[in-house]
RNA sequence: GGGGGGGUUCCCGAGCGGUCAAAGGGAACAGACUGUAAAUCUGUCGGCAGACGCCUUCGGAGGUUCGAAUCCUCCCCCCCCCA
């Protein structure tokens, strides 16, 4: 296969940049990929209208697997979804609705279609729900179907659930197994799928979907699965100090998006230079020379970089500026997440200082913002506040704005109307 | 169905009649340091209140006590062993 990506061969690019852990008779899959277009897919969870950092990694092997000539199918899991995951023993995952399904996946679609091309073409990906072919078939008639292709001695063997059997594990969750086994067999029948890629976590479901699939329809596919992702730090991927980094801008800012990928750890920017853009290897190992303060180079290189990719040239500009701005400490700053406040909030006595900040949702509750005032944290227009009575009063209006700030990342501004 | 062990604040995990908003650790947030990094040190970490203090939390519902996360009853859920 043919392509402009300056690797020689998917498994090239996808080994360099870090996202091969293991793989299904890798000679073979190189074969493969090498004499046909082939069509891969990777599942994603439709539990909310937006995906958040964590997809990041499979998205973006779904991007490579493009980029090298192939089709991607994107499916999402709208049938586990109505079943709901227990997993956790505490909290059911929610049980969704069809409809809720349907509205996430439009929103989860939409942001796909950043990165992957869909259409009708040979080439084009795909999105798929897997309650389009799960959701009518009766528990017997899959049963009487499929039932004897699969060995519980063997799914009893596979590691995802011998981890679980400790904690225990719920008759669904078992079934996760054979609900992705049979998915991963009705697109190699119905599409002509034959890889299946996701997380190292995914390893056993996809074997016994690759099994599921030799049993039925006589096909050799294969499966590859990405490393865990972990921060230098230890944690999940995408954590940051709001909750999840989520991939829609209304969910996540973009500058918050931005600012997230500027605030990595210093250990973490060579891989997700890798991982999380289609930067050329030569320009990524350039960046990777650096050291000391000059990483800090690479990481804007890293947040425009990947910002870009989600939302767009212009949109990542506007970030770049605003945070400039900011940690310039200039006054600029148009697209710092504000709100609206009507100037007769600010008459008489004035606004409480506190009650401002609980209410543009800076902190949580009053007794957060007291504290943080009290650990001199907060600032209104770049003086600190230490006076947890402090009122905000038309003096400290500054062209139609106040400037909150919490510690030195968190900003907002008081539009005063 | 029987026997045993459990469900504690974001997570792990102590507490087992008052001194418990609940040890300790982790995560998180802030301050100092710095490079919008890491490491380190310090502080904070249920809600309301300027403060005294008040209120809500220890699976759920009742009860015993001046007083319960701690004791009793019933219920729900999880794990282990036996059937």
């Amino acid at each position: 296969m043919s392509n402009d990506t300056g690797f020689p061969t998917l498994l090239d690019e996808l080994k360099w940049r870090g996202f091969f852990e293991q793989c299904t008779d890798e000679d073979a899959l190189a074969g493969l990929l090498d004499e046909e277009t082939v069509t891969g897919y990777i599942g994603f969870d439709p539990t909310a209208d937006s995906l958040h950092i964590g997809s990041l990694l499979p998205i973006m092997g779904l991007v490579h697997l493009q980029r090298h000539g192939h089709r991607p199918i994107a499916i999402v899991g709208g049938a586990t979804a109505m079943v709901g995951d227990p997993t956790g023993r505490t909290e059911l995952r929610r049980m969704l609705t069809l409809e809720q399904i349907e509205e996430n996946l439009a929103g989860i679609k939409a942001q796909l279609a950043h990165y992957i091309r869909f259409g009708d073409g040979p080439r084009d990906g795909l999105m798929l729900n897997n309650a389009d072919w799960m959701k009518d078939y009766g528990y017997l008639a899959f049963l009487r179907d499929f039932g004897s292709h699969f060995s519980v001695n063997q799914m009893l063997a596979r590691d995802s659930v011998k981890t679980r059997m400790e904690h225990g594990l719920s008759f669904i969750e078992f079934n996760y197994m054979i609900l992705q086994a049979y998915d991963f067999m009705v697109l190699n029948r119905d599409f002509g799928c034959r890889l299946q890629m996701g997380g190292s976590d995914q390893w056993g479901n996809i074997c016994s979907g690759i099994d599921l699939t030799r049993r039925v329809t006589r096909d050799e596919v294969y499966g590859l699965t990405f490393p865990l992702m972990m921060t230098a730090a230890g944690t999940k991927m995408g954590k940051s100090a709001s909750g999840a980094v989520w991939l829609s801008a209304e969910r996540t800012p973009v500058y918050d998006f931005y600012q997230y990928w500027i605030n990595v750890d210093d250990r973490d920017v060579s891989r997700f230079l890798r991982l999380y853009t289609l930067m050329p290897r030569e320009r990524i190992e350039e960046l990777e020379r650096l050291e000391g303060a000059d990483v800090r180079e690479a990481k804007r290189e890293l947040a425009r970089a990947v910002t870009t990719l989600l939302h767009g040239a212009e949109a990542t500009e506007a970030a770049e500026k605003a945070a400039a701005a900011l940690f310039a400490g200039a006054a600029d700053a148009s697209t710092v997440p504000s709100s609206e406040r009507p100037a007769a909030d600010l008459a008489g006595e004035g606004l409480a200082l506190l009650d401002a900040l609980v209410d543009c949702g800076l902190f949580q509750s009053k007794g957060e913002a007291r504290r943080m005032v009290r650990q001199q944290a907060v600032r209104v227009n770049g003086e600190v506040v230490g006076d947890e009575l402090r009122l905000l009063t038309a003096a400290d209006v500054r062209d139609g704005r106040i400037a909150l700030q919490v510690g030195k990342k968190k900003h907002h501004h008081l539009l005063v109307g």
